[in-house]
This record gives C-alpha cells, structure tokens and sequence, in this order.
DNA sequence: ATTTTTCTCCCTGTTTTCGGGGAGTAAAAA
DNA sequence: TTTTTACTCCCCGAAAACAGGGAGAAAAAT
C-alpha cells in the first residue's frame, strides 16, 4: 500500500512545521513538500500530483479558497483540507460549493488532523464540529454538495448537460428543444459555474461519472 | 564501498530538484549533475559514466527513451531509469526492447523512487504496478475485443484523446507534453476523423466508453 | 527499396465556446 | 410580501474549436 501524499500551503512557516511533525508521526502518510507562497503552488502542485493538498484560509495575495478552486480546475481528483482561524457562514457555504474535502480550524489538536486526513484519503469528508455547527444555524443542506454534483442543477440544466454530453452542438440542442441558442449558451454557462469547470469537455466527464450518459 | 553514481535528465528543474533531494536522502547513492536538454545530456553522459541514468521521457527535442537508445549504443553496461507522466502499452513495449532497467511514474512517492535504484544498482530491474498492469491488462483484452474504436489510433492520438477527455485545453496539452498548440490541434482532427465525429464532447464520450478514463 | 503512416508544424478562414455582463417573466421560497 | 431562483433571451469581446488544406522528417510496413 503506497503512502497518501500530501503538499501543505501555509505563509507561516511555523505551521508548517507543527502540520509536518504531526503528518511524519501518522502513518501510511507522507509529506511531499510545503509552499509559503500560494502562487508558487498554483503552479507546482500539478507536477506533484498530491493526493491530499493541505491549504491555509488566511494567505496573501491568493487565499486557500481560491487556491483550492483554481487547482481543482486542473486537478478534479485533487482532495482537499482547509485549514481557517475564523468561521462564516458565508465561507463555509463556499468551500462546500467548491468541493473541499474537509474543513477544519486552525486550533486543532493532533487528533483532529489525523481523522480528517484518514477520513479524506478515504474519499470521505470531514467537517469539523464548529463547522457544522455554523452551517446548521441557518442552512439545511451539508451532504448535499458531497453527495451528487447534480443535486444543484435544475431539470432544465440536466437535459441541457444530458444533450451536451450525448456529443450535441449547442446549435441542435437549440433546434432540439426549441429554444434559442443564446438560452443553450446561458445552460452552458450555468452548468460550468455550477460544475466548477471551464469547457465542455469537463461537463462530459462529469455527466458520465454521474451516470447522466452511459 | 563506492558510492552509486547518478545522472538525472529532465526539462523540468522543480523534478530535478525532487529527485536529487530524495536521491540525497538514500545512502549509497551520490547525484553527480541533472541537465535539463537530452542533447546535452547526449554529449556529456559518456564523458561522466555513471552507473545510473534517470531519464524524464517527457522531454522537447528527444524524448527520454530515445535518448537511452543512443546512448546505450555508446555504452551498453549503462543502466537506465525511465520516468513517465502517461501509461501507453506501445511505450511500455518499447521501453521494454530498448532494455530500460526501470520504468516507473512520475507521481512518485520516495519509497518507489528507493526501491528501482537499489534494484537496479544491483543489476535487477523494477517496473512499478501500474506499468505492468497496463502490459496485462493490454494483452488481455487485444484478444477479447480486437476490434475496439481505439485500435486504429497511433499511440500519440491515444495519449492526446486521455487528455482531452480528461478536460484539458488544447493549450494545457501542448504545454503538458511539450508540443505546440497546433500539433495538438493535428492530432485532434485526426481523432475526429478516425473516430467519426465532430466536437470534443464526442471524443470524450468515447474516450469514456472505452475506458481511457475512468 | 519503396510506400505508407506517424508525428510534427504551419496557413487560412469560419464557427463556436467562453466569460462577463444584463433583463424580463414566472414560479417558488422565505 | 419580499426575495430568490429558474427560465428565457440579448449584448460584447477574446479565446478556442472546427474544417480544409499542405509539408517535411522519421518510423513502420510492405
């Protein structure tokens, strides 16, 4: 059984170390490499290849969240922790929207990584309890963004993405179902956004996995 | 006891610097230099003799296997690590009957990377998992389905079609494998052509159907 | 030895995608 | 009731895809 590898992304170097020494005393994990700089990451992550990418909220001139986005653009197998001092809601809402994987505080015991990282490797989540707890207070839905990427699209979207991925252009989808390919185009538009990918390419994959397709 | 000598090629400096941090960090083995040109590497490698090789077959100009090629015609007692990005039974042949003594991924953990050098110095060879996996699994199913959409495609064509169902741009490849944008835009009418349809998420459906990606 | 295929790269031009807006109506949720 | 979401359609500009061609070098097949 090979080691799950992991990259860390902090401006602190002193966080790093602590996230190294707790990582080197789990096993069957395995620190690659960590990144100061969010930038430097962006472009270097994608060589590595980790299978977990632990990421810091807080960062300059990029932050972990939109770190994690941009990367997860290239990388969709990419999984991910984020780390944060404080919580909202509104940004606990969002890293749930972009896929993170887990979402723990900065101020956590050993214990705590150690499930999370256990927990993701596995392809599970793990949110920590005042997460959670910040969601329940006005939100109903946790499991949904984890479960199906499709719970979020509209019928309407789905047979748009279902006609997309049955290799239809946007012009006979049009003709299709009778509507203008400006509102096709507007589908499209909405499906990459909610899908979090860039060109049709992405939303095929993403209908097979699914089993929108055969 | 005498250390075993290591050369590395590789374009890329961020791999160069991986593996000569990992190569440090197993006793018995010494980096003696990296380049990143194989022509360059293609001049000096004879003068320095190394005992071990390590090879990016990924590269602009010549690509590694090519380069182990011409220069075990030079030396034959030199022994050869090949490492590679993507799996392709025609490579993986190839690289077999060029005698490269081991052949493994460029995701790496240090474990693996450890484990091909002592084989290797010590004269045996080493293939990681999923490079014999693909041989098997290759051979396996040339006899059940022999006539697959994918048999009349080059190697090359195969290579670009997993990165386009995999949601990469045309650009993103061309920089992946080091080609220019519109060598990739070639192999993509070719794989239009050859596979009877006429947009990407076409390719992509089949590319899924037929298990390139998962 | 000759032919065919592969792989690389280029040109021209048209169409489509992509990303950013906005906007009106209708329905649904808070 | 107010707000939000879904659905339809439009504008723009930049980027990419698409379609057709060609060309040279190397490798493979004949």
């Amino acid at each position: 059984m090979e080691n799950t590898r992991i990259i860390i992304v902090d401006d602190h170097q002193l966080i790093i170390d602590g996230l190294s020494r707790i990582i080197q005393d789990i096993s069957g994990f395995e620190l690659i490499t960590a990144y100061h700089d969010p930038l430097e990451a962006l472009q270097k992550v994608p060589v590595w290849k980790p299978d977990i990418l632990l990421v810091d909220f807080e960062m300059p001139h990029l932050n972990g969240l939109d770190l994690i986005r941009k990367l997860k653009q290239q990388i969709p197998e990419l999984k991910t922790v984020l780390l944060t001092m404080h919580l909202d809601h509104a940004t606990v809402r969002e890293a749930l929207s972009v896929g993170v994987n887990a979402y723990i505080l900065k101020n956590l015991d050993e214990f705590e990584l150690r499930i999370s990282l256990e927990k993701v490797s596995k392809g599970q989540n793990y949110y920590s309890a005042p997460v959670t707890e910040v969601l329940n207070s006005r939100s109903k839905s946790i499991q949904k963004t984890s479960h199906s990427q499709l719970e979020s699209l509209s019928s309407r979207e789905r047979e748009v993405l279902k006609l997309i991925a049955e290799a239809f252009s946007t012009k006979e989808i049009a003709n299709q179902l009778s509507l203008e390919i400006s509102t096709i185009e507007s589908h499209r538009k909405s499906l990459m956004r909610k899908l979090n990918v860039h060109n049709v390419a992405g939303l095929v994959r993403i209908a097979v996995q699914e089993g929108l397709v055969s």
